[in-house]
DNA sequence: TTAGTGAATAATTTATTGATTGTTCATTCG
DNA sequence: CGAATGAACAATCAATAAATTATTCACTAA
């Protein structure tokens, strides 16, 4: 049912303003009514409660952050090596100016995985699979030398956990994170690419950002 | 002055069987006064303020942690890479257990890093003299090839980063992190030696625990 | 029937108050 | 004199009451 459909849009999108604006905690059921024009009693026939309201938000923030992951892979590159690292700065950048601009999205999420911890589990498992996805392509080109590219997978997003919101662990600067990053994908590199001669693997270089930081919140 | 010592060295061990039985906020200056037969005010002749009680044992439980880690390198060993591999996983039990078996200490520790941030820094720098030292025993015996050591050192300790005190990022189990960890040092390994044949390096294998886990709490 | 209401109630949050605690310091003790 | 005290005061915490909020549901309108 459209009719239907656009009623649960509207509450989202009071919801996502809202929150975003002055938190999930200190935004009302009666106030996300009253910017949609209706009961709060009929909130609760779109939602089964107001976590998951959050949860639906937070599903979708998580999804399209893997889109905007994903998007680097839709660039064309020189290599796959190319594609990795730019993954991995694209997260870096991405996570580190979300919590820059937007800290209530971080409030948000631990919110929802307080009380969803599956909701972590299953955000992580879709990063790893982009990661996936580029560690075939390298191995199927010849390019990487994997011998068991799952258990690589897992490997290379465990090394990296430090650039995904670093905000959380650190208070270094995005330049410094950067750095550091680049020497973390030095090694790595030196682990999946057998060099052909005696010459060792290129250091990484830290990448150019593609794009504007972060869409303007709605 | 030895007397002078003494009394703080009452005072520190009342504090650390209060804090970790009843952690830090719970425990009262009146308590600790009480437990060493004296006054409240005369504490504030040895420790500035409260605060200054934990920091010093947070400080002293610090590098007790890297003393831990450091006793691997006393261990005869084959290679510089079981080294390494003996203190990453080192690392990640040991903190493992130590939240597991005392949670008091991560409370206590995260009151300290809120109030003294320099104090987590320094415990990771700390922790990275280790590392770099069997990098560089490493590089001069030529079982590794690496470029620039200090870099190196930042990326491992970087890479790894999800090991220490795990619990704070996952509620994997510690089997599950160790093998993981398994396959982190086996990407990492092969980017630090170079393999003398086609042969790839081989992967790390999970070594065996060499001690009991903790040191029961005085 | 479907979409929606809004008063009633249960659960949570906030405000207020009294009690507890951290810290200081004028004073005592040896 | 140095070492220690403990009453005094300000800051913080805990308990309770008051207010707000989430959720339900019997009901109405289209």
């Amino acid at each position: 049912m459209s009719n239907s459909d656009t009623t649960r849009e509207k509450i989202i999108g009071a919801a996502r303003e809202r929150f975003s604006h002055y938190g999930y905690p200190k935004t009302t059921i009666a106030e996300l009514a009253d910017d949609c024009a209706m009961s709060p009693g009929n909130i609760y026939r779109f939602f089964k409660g107001k976590i998951d309201i959050a949860v639906e938000i937070a599903r979708r923030e998580a999804l399209s952050a893997v889109e905007v992951i994903e998007a680097v892979l839709d660039c064309p590159v020189r290599s796959s090596r190319q594609r990795l690292e730019e993954v991995v700065f694209a997260d870096l950048r991405y996570t580190f100016h979300l919590l820059e601009n937007r800290p209530k999205t971080l409030e948000l999420a631990q919110i929802v995985v307080s009380d969803r911890p599956q909701f972590q589990i299953e955000s992580l498992r879709r990063e790893r699979r982009v990661f996936q996805r580029i560690l075939h392509e390298g191995q199927a080109s010849g390019e990487f030398s994997i011998e068991n590219v799952a258990s690589t997978t897992i490997a290379l997003h465990a090394a990296t956990t430090k650039y995904r919101y670093a905000q959380l662990f650190t208070n270094q600067t995005l330049a410094e994170l950067e750095r550091e990053l680049a020497h973390v994908m030095t090694v790595i590199l030196r682990g999946l690419i057998a060099s052909k001669d005696g010459k060792p693997v290129a250091e990484t270089t830290i990448p150019p950002e593609e794009t504007a930081p972060l869409a303007s919140a709605s």
